[in-house]
This record gives structure tokens, sequence and C-alpha cells, in this order.
DNA sequence: ATTGACAGTTCAATTTTAGAACTTTAAGTT
DNA sequence: AACTTAAAGTTCTAAAATTGAACTGTCAAT
């Protein structure tokens, strides 16, 4: 399977899985949180090849998690800024974190402590329901087709040549 | 930068992708949450290679995310079941695809939607703040290294290097 | 005139992944 | 008894992605 076959399946996970499912994307948006911008940044902090940071920065930029404005003329300098949609991971990439501070950490603890300036707490994330507000566990939930749960083509073919 | 690398860094989410950021390894996941828990049955579903999925199923065995169990003797078959470090990877995976259900999708609307059995409801999952239960955003959150910020051992000798 | 910063690009060597065939153990079918 | 199927892998070669290192172009500072 391919990148771009990612991009095309029934299913949500997979479509976004084909813009952060590589090793990088991840680590480079991290670094947009963290508010670094420019590439000799990302580069230098994380020891990504340069060769791949370019890359990996023009996919999320044709993606639209990034974009990618000049802050300089003469010579043309540009930095990397997290569009509405790349904002939008945080859930995501707060996800990520919290299971590694549960699951990852050794005896001396957290890297990290997060503090939400609206209640000047220390906290954790947790994933609750929009409707009920409870937490919620894999258990709970059911899953249902959604409107979109076939592609109107090629998941037809491929169910012929499967029948 | 090596896996085995990411693994050792001072950074939760560094890892959490050392165990889930590669292609394969979410959408594998997937299936277990699906209650699919066979070689064959993912295999199948994925259209994965037998050899990668041969080798991230042991990889997510040793890192403790699945168990591998015997469900037959003669011939000895085993299937692979979440584990609670698996099961607490819900959140995970929620977050990520709650955001392709908004930004990946196309004008077929979701492919899949999410009931909460506790309260029969079709929802979102919310990230919120374990404290006030806010729902949270990036710029309300402010970052301070915790007791684990750094490594005892090679963390300073790169600090050496930089300095 | 030389050095350094920044944002990349280029290219050979290595590592990963894809694709396909093959293996093993045993049950079911002809 | 021979043949086919199923499940869970393993083995192999070709293709693709990643690494590592050097190189480019533009400008400012020494």
């Amino acid at each position: 399977m391919k990148w771009d076959e990612l991009e095309e399946q029934p299913c949500s996970l997979a479509r976004t899985v084909a813009v952060i499912g590589d090793r990088w994307s991840l680590l480079i948006l991290r670094e947009c949180f963290l508010r670094k911008r420019r590439f000799e940044a990302f580069q230098s902090v994380l020891g990504i090849t340069r060769h791949l940071l370019a890359e990996r920065l023009k996919k999320l930029v044709r993606l639209g998690v990034l974009r990618r404005i000049p802050y300089q003329e003469s010579p043309k300098r540009y930095e990397y800024i997290l569009t509405q949609k790349g904002l939008d991971l945080y859930p995501v990439i707060m996800a990520i974190v919290h299971w590694g501070d549960v699951h990852m950490v050794d005896s001396r603890g957290r890297p990290m402590l997060h503090e939400h300036q609206n209640c000047g707490k220390l906290f954790d994330p947790v994933m609750v329901c929009s409707e009920c507000g409870e937490p919620l566990a894999a258990k709970q939930v059911h899953v249902h087709p959604g409107p979109g749960a076939r592609q109107p083509a090629v998941a037809s073919l491929k169910a012929e040549k499967v029948r």
C-alpha cells in the first residue's frame, strides 16, 4: 500500500495516518507546538536529515497543516507555522504525550509537565464524550457505519474481487 | 536517528512515536479495537505484507501493547489481544479518528459514527483538562520541565558537545 | 577577503518495505 | 490415500525510503 492509497481509504484513522503516520512528522509538529518555526531550528533539535526535513515540511504544507510564510526578503527566508488544521492536532499530540507519560517514563518521572492557564493547575488531558462529558473507554463505544462508509468505485470493485 | 534512540529521548511524545509512529502499527491497533485478533484477519483487511505484519506484531508484543495467546493446540495457533497498556491507546486512536473526521472527509461524510453506550448518543471525543474539565487548546497550555527532563548520561554529553 | 548563518539541494550507501513464493501442521474432501 | 484448504508464519529478491555527508546561493558581519 502506498501513502496515497491510505489517504483514500474510507477510514478517518487511515487518512490521518497518511498525514502524521511516519517517524518524523509528529516530532516536527511537537516542535511547532513548542513555538519553533524555522528549518534550522527543526533540524538541529531533531537531528533529522536536511533532505527529509525539507520533504516533510513540503508535505505538511501541501496537506494544509503548516503554512510557509516569508519572514525576510533578500535572501528570501521562510518559516513554518501551524494552520488551524494543524492546531487541531493538539488533542492528538496530547493524547500521545499522555500515553507516554503513563507507560513510557522511567523512575525519574515525566520529562514535561503541563499547566492549564485557565485554572492554573498542572493537569493531564482526559478524553470525554461530547454528549455526556464522561471519560471514554473503548468498551463503552459502539461503532456504526456512517454516510461515507464505502468508497463509491474502488471499494465496490474490491468487494467484487473478494466475493 | 534510530528507533531505539527515539525510545530513549526525554520526551513522552518521542517515546510513544517509537511505539506507534509508523505506517502500520496504528492500523493494526485499529483492527484490534474493532475486535480483530488473528494474523489472517489483520493481513487480509489491511493488505500489509505478511513479512511486515509478523514483525510489527512481534514489536507490539515486545513493547507490551499486545499479548500473544494460544487459542488452539496442534497446530499451535496464536491470537493477539490488547493489554491494558494497549487499551490505554484508545484516546490516541480516537483523537486521530476525530481529526480525520473533521479535516479529511469528503462530501459524503464520515466513514464511521461512534455511539457512547453510557448515554446512548452519537458523540465526538473531546479532550479536557483533568483539573477543571474545560476543553483544551494549545494556547492555554504552558509547558514546564518535569523531574525526568534530561537524560542522565547521554544528554549531558550532548550538551557538552553543543557548548 | 573570509567567515558564518540560513534554507535548502544533490548524491551514494544503507536500511526498510513490498511482493511473491514457500513451509509446517492438521483438518476436511474426493 | 491423495488432494485441497486454512492458519501463522518464514524466506527471498526488487523497489522505495532514509541516512550521511557534502555542496549551493544569498546576504551580513569581521
